[in-house]
DNA sequence: CTGTTAGCGCTTTCAT
DNA sequence: ATGAAAGCGCTAACAG
């Protein structure tokens, strides 16, 4: 305690954080000790007497290698600043996000993030502490969420097609929730897809890596499977422009012999050519609604209460890829 | 208090944390009643007295636009996690980032980001919580930091594109830090690489916004103002990307016409055709070397200690595009 | 201008 | 198995 070096423990609280009714002298004394022997306040024992405590908001980060993550990240963090929340991230790369999750929970208010386990699951991991899903077309019971309605923009997506006069439509799946690569368990968007799709018709669909990479090697075993396709809707702008390389070096015209429509709105689908159209996210909004629902609980000061559910619209961004 | 609803303090305690020496009745009817009041302890007060206080990390993030930053970010979190550091994390987009440093001071225990500011600057929005600079070329005087040997890279870059036979060598640079558009001063980069070249060529050199689009744009103004240039020198892997686009539309050949490199070693630079050729920054080095010197300071608590410096080097990634 | 007292809300230690 | 007391390190409120 620095109060030994001189003076007493006030003293030295009013120099440090320059508060008035301190001789000029004194204070300048305090810092210089408190300077040589290294001092700093605790930050712990700080917040504890805070009158205004600080809020703290968890975020769990599904992936740093997705920008369609890391943009939502950007728009969070941004939107906790403008409204007075700090930020605690964790990633989980590929792991579930429980594990985040829980490291997460004892130092936080409220956690926010992409869940995709059980709604058992997550509970048992947030320890007590509410908990904001992000991004599930599904909704979990007892559970705060921001929902996203990507069923409608995938219904006006293939009318919109189809009004374009694509007769074909396949569709290029994220093999992510099928845990053996042999069997394809459908994404929601692929069963979304598949039922706006003419039962009569064969299906054309296949999955591949969420990645650049994984949407050429899928866009190529497509056409190869299905060769009269004519639109592709594919499960996120990621692998969407991996499709538009894949078709470059197919040497197919997109849009002219296939459209490729992406989801997301990454600015990255600008960056490609043709510029790749897509099923646009407002991430944005995403964020916005994620700290409406941290301050409504702040303001009821953390209690529980019935689940707070907004749902963000997507909306068809045509650039020129379909 | 919980404790009016039946018990005493200790028995919550007791309960709240299952530890043992306690009736399963009574925990049960705690829980209960914790949970109908909706009872949380806090986090403030039992971060106080834990014998292991949690280390906290503040990491500001320059840009969450360029995946440059987000992929430092997503090593470092990584990185934190298993060294056992929670991270808070701030962002500056293009402001210079002493914002975001106080309001991350009175919260961590040390401070990690990419800061273009004066020493004095930093210094004072850090209030005492020491910080680790990164990336910066020339060093800050009594500041830890992680520092990048770029000049290294670029030298062996320009000696390796003239093996190749390219004999007049362009770059486009970062408008960033020029504030009037008119003028251009030239990054770090930009120097060294003028340093490498013959004094007695032309320099053809083009500054642009730091993104794919302002990439592109600066790669024709380039092609027009010095057609004859062979090899470009781009200031990091986003713009580069933007060049190969450009030169795609331009009908240029690459790399038999001109020769691109980018800096920075995106894995989004192996997503364009051809994939990109870049000086390669070992981003999980710089992440653990910026851990390594939080934990070093929280060795000795975090009093003042000599600067800590570590150097990562660049090393060449030669993919198709120089 | 400075020092003393009283908590912040929890956990640990020691009694019961 | 439970309760009482002490204290984590700080700041607010009051005394001198």
């Amino acid at each position: 305690m620095a109060a030994l070096a001189g003076v007493s423990r006030q003293t030295v609280t009013r120099a440090l954080n320059d508060m008035n009714g301190i001789n000029d002298e004194t204070k300048q004394r305090v810092l210089e000790v408190s300077k040589r022997l290294g001092y700093r306040p605790s930050r712990f024992a700080r917040s504890l007497v805070a009158r205004e405590k600080t809020r703290t908001l968890g975020l769990v980060v599904n992936s740093f290698r997705n920008p369609y993550y890391t943009e939502i990240a950007g728009e969070l963090l941004a939107c906790a600043a403008s409204r007075n929340w700090q930020v605690i991230m964790a990633s989980s790369e590929s792991a579930d996000g429980t594990a985040a999750l829980s490291m997460l929970s004892p130092q936080v208010d409220v956690v926010v993030g992409h869940f995709w386990t059980s709604h058992e699951q997550i509970e048992q991991a947030a320890n007590g502490i509410p908990v904001v899903v992000l991004d599930r077309t599904d909704h979990l019971p007892g559970m705060h969420s921001v929902e996203l309605d990507l069923r409608s923009g995938i219904e006006e997506a293939v009318r919109a097609l189809r009004a374009k006069g694509a007769r074909a439509i396949g569709m290029i799946d994220s093999n992510y929730s099928s845990h053996q690569p042999s069997v394809h368990v459908p994404s929601s968007r692929c069963r979304d897809f598949e039922e706006f799709i003419d039962p009569g018709r064969p299906k054309a669909v296949v999955a591949g890596e969420e990645s650049i990479r994984g949407g050429s090697l899928a866009f190529v075993e497509l056409m190869r499977a299905h060769p009269y396709v004519e639109a592709v809707l594919v499960f996120n702008d990621l692998m969407a422009i991996g499709a538009v390389h894949a078709a470059h070096t197919l040497d197919i015209k997109v849009p002219g012999q296939v459209r490729i429509l992406g989801i997301d709105g990454l600015s990255l689908g600008e960056a490609v050519h043709p510029p790749l159209s897509t099923i646009s996210i407002d991430r944005e909004a995403l964020a916005a609604r994620a700290l409406d629902v941290a301050d409504a609980l702040a303001a009821i000061n953390f209690a529980e209460t019935a689940p707070i559910r907004y749902v963000v619209r997507p909306r068809l961004l045509w650039r020129e890829s379909a």
